[in-house]
Formats: C-alpha cells, sequence, structure tokens
RNA sequence: GGAGAGCUGGCCGAGUGGUCGAAGGCGCAGCACUGGAAAUGCUGUAUAGGGGCAACUCUAUCGAGGGUUCGAAUCCCUCGCUCUCCGCCA
C-alpha cells in the first residue's frame, strides 16, 4: 500500500510513477478525500479535547461538593451533549473518508524503484547476465514425455483424482520432488536462512497484507465456510509472521527459507502449458522471504537473487537473469530479477525464480516495523523464489536427458535422490 | 460438535463509572556505585494520526464493532479469537 500522505501532498509523484507501469491514474479526487479526511480529523479532535475537558470539570465540580443537580452541572451536560453530537457526525463522514481512500490505496500497485528500466510490455525487460552453456540438439524429448516415459508423473489419473493441471508424482518422480524440496531447503539453512513450514490455509488479513487481495481474488482458491484461502505462495504466510510487529532493528535482516505448497487457479491461463509440470494448480516452492532494514534492502536485494541463483548452479542448469522492466512487474514488486532456466527439450529460457524487493509496500500494509532509538519505520520485505521445484524438475529431466533415455542428474543432488540415472523402473 | 473460562502495554498482572495510556513487577535502556562485574539505587521505556523548525502538544487505542453516560478498561448488546474439559480424529 502507499503512504495517505503521499495521496496527499504529492499525487503527483504517484501519477507519474504508476504511469511508467502503464497506469494512468487522475488522483484529483483521491487527493481530495484525502485532503477532506485530514480537515475532519482535525475538527473532530478539537471536539473531543473540548468535550474531555467538559467531562473532567464536571467529574472535579461534584468530587469538591457541587450538587450533581444543579444549574452548572446541568449546563456542563447540556454542552457535554451538544458536542458528543457534532462529533457523532464527524466520525460518520471521517470514517467513510478513510474507508473510501483506503479501499482505493489498497487496489494501486507499488511503485517501481528509479532503477527499473522503463518498458510496455515483457519485451522491454533487460537480460543482466546469463550463467552455464546451453544444450542445443536436435531432438531433444520435452519433460513431460521424459516423465511420462520413466512413469515419474501421472496426469490422466490426476484428472480423476481432482481434475486438469494436477499432477501426480510416482515412484521416481516422487522420490525427486521430495529430494529437491531437502537439497534447496539445506543449501539454503545452510547460509543461515531460518527454515519455515507454514499453514498452507491462510486468512484474509494475509493475503491483503502481501499484496493478493483485495485485486487478484480470482486467482485463489477459497474455503467456501472459513475465512481461509490456499496459499498461492508461501510469500503470504511468511510475511503474516511478523505482521503487527516491531522487530528490534538489530535483528534485522530476517531471513527465511519456507517450503510451501502453493496453489493457484490461473483463471485466464486455458490453453497454456497444458502439459506436464509448468503450470498446476498446486505445485510446490521454496521460497526466500527476507524482512530487512529499509537502508540496506537494495543490497538485500542482490543477495536475495544471488541466493536463489546458487540452486540453479548447484544444479548445473544453465539460466539467465532478467531486470523486469516497469510493464512487467508484480503487484507488490519495486523491481524484480526473474531467473529464466533453460529446457533444453522446449528451446526456451522459462521462468523459475522471481526476486522482488517489495520497499516498504507489504510493511505497510502488514504494519510491520522496526524500531532505533526513539522513531519507529517500516521494514523492507523481499522475496524470491529458490526455486520453483516443478519447474526445476523439468529443467533437471530436459538438461540431464541421454541418448538411450535415461536421465544423468547432477552429483549434489545424488545423496537426494539415491541414484545417478533415472531409468525405466 | 457440547460445556466452561478468558482476551489489559515487550511480557506477567492490578484495576467494576470520574483527572487511567492505565498501579506493581519482570524485561530493556541510561545514569550512579565498582578496578571491572554482580547486587543495589535513581531515571526513562506503547502504537497510530493531526499540529509545530523544535521543545512540545492534541486526538484515538485496555480483542473488534455498536450502545448507555457530561465522563467507560470498568455497565449493556453483537461478533471474533484463545484456553480448559468432554466427544471425534491424523
Amino acid at each position: 500500500m502507499l503512504d495517505q500522505r503521499l495521496v496527499r501532498d504529492n499525487p503527483e509523484i504517484i501519477a507519474s510513477q504508476l504511469g511508467r507501469r502503464g497506469k494512468a491514474v487522475d488522483l484529483t479526487k483521491l487527493q481530495l478525500i484525502a485532503q477532506q479526511q485530514r480537515n475532519l480529523e482535525e475538527q473532530r479532535s478539537g471536539l473531543q479535547a473540548e468535550g474531555n475537558r467538559i467531562g473532567k470539570e464536571v467529574g472535579l465540580q461534584i468530587k469538591s461538593g457541587t450538587d450533581p443537580k444543579s444549574e452548572d452541572i446541568a449546563n456542563l451536560r447540556k454542552q457535554g451533549n451538544a458536542i458528543k453530537q457534532k462529533v457523532s457526525v464527524l466520525e460518520d463522514e471521517e470514517k467513510l473518508l478513510s474507508s473510501q481512500l483506503k479501499d482505493q490505496l489498497l487496489t494501486f500497485p507499488n511503485l517501481p524503484s528509479d532503477d527499473c528500466p522503463d518498458g510496455t510490455s515483457e519485451n522491454d525487460n533487460v537480460e543482466v547476465r546469463r550463467w552455464g552453456a546451453p544444450r542445443e540438439e536436435e531432438g531433444l524429448e520435452e519433460h513431460w514425455q521424459i516423465a511420462e516415459r520413466l512413469k515419474l508423473i501421472d496426469t490422466e489419473r490426476s484428472v480423476r483424482i481432482a481434475q486438469s493441471r494436477f499432477v501426480t508424482l510416482m515412484g521416481q518422480g516422487a522420490r525427486l520432488e521430495r529430494g529437491l524440496i531437502n537439497f534447496m531447503l539445506d543449501l539454503h539453512t545452510k547460509k543461515g536462512y531460518r527454515e519455515v513450514l507454514p499453514p498452507v490455509l491462510v486468512n484474509t488479513a494475509s493475503l491483503t497484507g502481501s499484496g493478493q487481495l483485495p485485486k487478484f481474488a480470482e486467482e485463489s482458491f477459497r474455503c467456501a465456510d472459513d475465512d481461509l484461502w490456499l496459499t498461492p505462495t508461501a510469500e503470504v504466510p511468511v510475511t503474516s509472521l511478523h505482521r503487527d510487529e516491531i522487530i528490534p532493528a538489530d535483528q534485522l535482516p530476517l531471513r527465511y527459507a519456507a517450503y510451501s505448497p502453493c496453489f493457484r487457479r490461473e483463471a485466464g491461463s486455458y490453453g497454456r502449458d497444458t502439459r506436464g509440470l509448468i503450470r498446476l494448480h498446486q505445485f510446490n516452492k521454496v521460497e526466500l522471504y527476507w524482512f530487512a532494514h529499509p537502508d540496506h534492502s537494495e543490497e538485500a536485494h542482490q543477495q536475495i537473487t544471488a541466493d536463489a541463483e546458487a540452486v540453479l548452479q548447484a544444479l548445473e542448469l544453465p539460466y539467465r537473469v532478467l531486470d523486469l522492466c516497469t510493464a512487467d512487474l508484480g503487484f507488490s514488486a519495486r523491481r524484480t530479477y526473474d531467473l529464466e532456466v533453460w529446457l533444453p527439450g522446449a528451446g526456451a529460457y522459462r521462468e523459475i525464480s522471481s526476486c522482488s524487493v517489495c520497499g516498504d509496500f507489504q510493511a505497510r500494509r502488514s504494519a510491520i516495523r522496526t524500531k532505533e532509538g526513539k522513531s519507529t519505520k517500516l521494514v523492507h520485505t523481499l522475496n524470491g523464489s529458490g526455486l520453483a521445484v516443478g519447474r526445476t524438475m523439468a529443467a533437471l529431466l530436459e538438461t540431464g536427458q541421454q541418448p538411450d533415455g535415461r536421465v544423468r542428474l547432477p552429483s549434489a543432488l545424488v545423496p537426494y535422490v539415491g541414484c545417478e540415472l533415472l531409468q525405466p523402473e
């Protein structure tokens, strides 16, 4: 969420920054609401001060012996009542305006960072670097072909169990998925990340706090009888881990590595990536998350990205890093590096991790602050996939495929999977 | 699902209508004492919003929302959550 004061005092900053994201907004009305709301607050608190004075006066007089039924007291009561009425009118107006303001504000995306490249579509994303030597051969299989041939996944029966876009991992496939989760968590915790296994059902406040609500309700699965949703990413519960808290500055940064299954409705993606492990309603992900001091979030962003890259490097998977342009930024992000892994079978780079710095955007929604001396300020939050497990498996299958149909796993994974070659069981 | 208890500051805990943002304790910070430390003593220590260059000041907040009252942490109503016991259950 954006700062209300910015709306009130410098709406032109918001307009120009959101303009960079391709969002044209007219803030004159909202600014007016914000200013009126402040005026009402001033009037109201002045009246309340007067009312408090009268209340005390009555108490004092009665205590010092004045007859409670005396003229003086009756007069004060009358004044008190008059003020009460005025206050309640002002209060109603003020509440209406604040809720209008807040409702609007919750629908605005974050302002892009100054360093974020300008652009109008994903074509304007800037490639920052590449790592590894991509396999570029003719006749390589795609991961879903390999997975079905080796019976690592059962797609058809998954439809019976649930519906399309769900997958059941079987045998070595299940083992590989489990091994990858463990491998990733081990890698991150060795670097000092605290491991987290959060609830995957989250309440409305949590989804609002990290930015998924109110705008993206149709992207999440919702429980019919409770205020609970299936989390679309561990970013949601981990943000709320410290919701409404003040974190002492000497504890920052807090770094978490959270494994969770993730659930997304993928509304509006009919027909895309219908086969295999790329786009599912349920997938596993290890998420990196930082609560950082506001002065150090830029460095933190470089570090969290490097920590996500470390997984790809350890798995010997070639990738490239994109600096997302303003048009491609997610709702809560100020700046994002996407990691795209090379899929030799598909012959394309595919997103496998998104590393974002959100500034104080989520912290304001979630009331997560830090304290130095007397002043409290909002922390900065960062998140990055480290990594999306299903897509990692897809990349491993395509990258490790052998002419004989088997799949060679990177050596780092052998202790986790128990073999270096996947072959028909 | 049934029955009961509770929800107060970072924590514990007092407070049943009047100057209470809230006693006391713990914790934390500063100062004093000390060669240094412990112990001790003193002082300070919530959040949000408004005004002010600042010192400071006003308003709100005792789970949430309504109500009674000149005045509510305290009384009334609704809701939420937590805990305990019983039932069920991995």
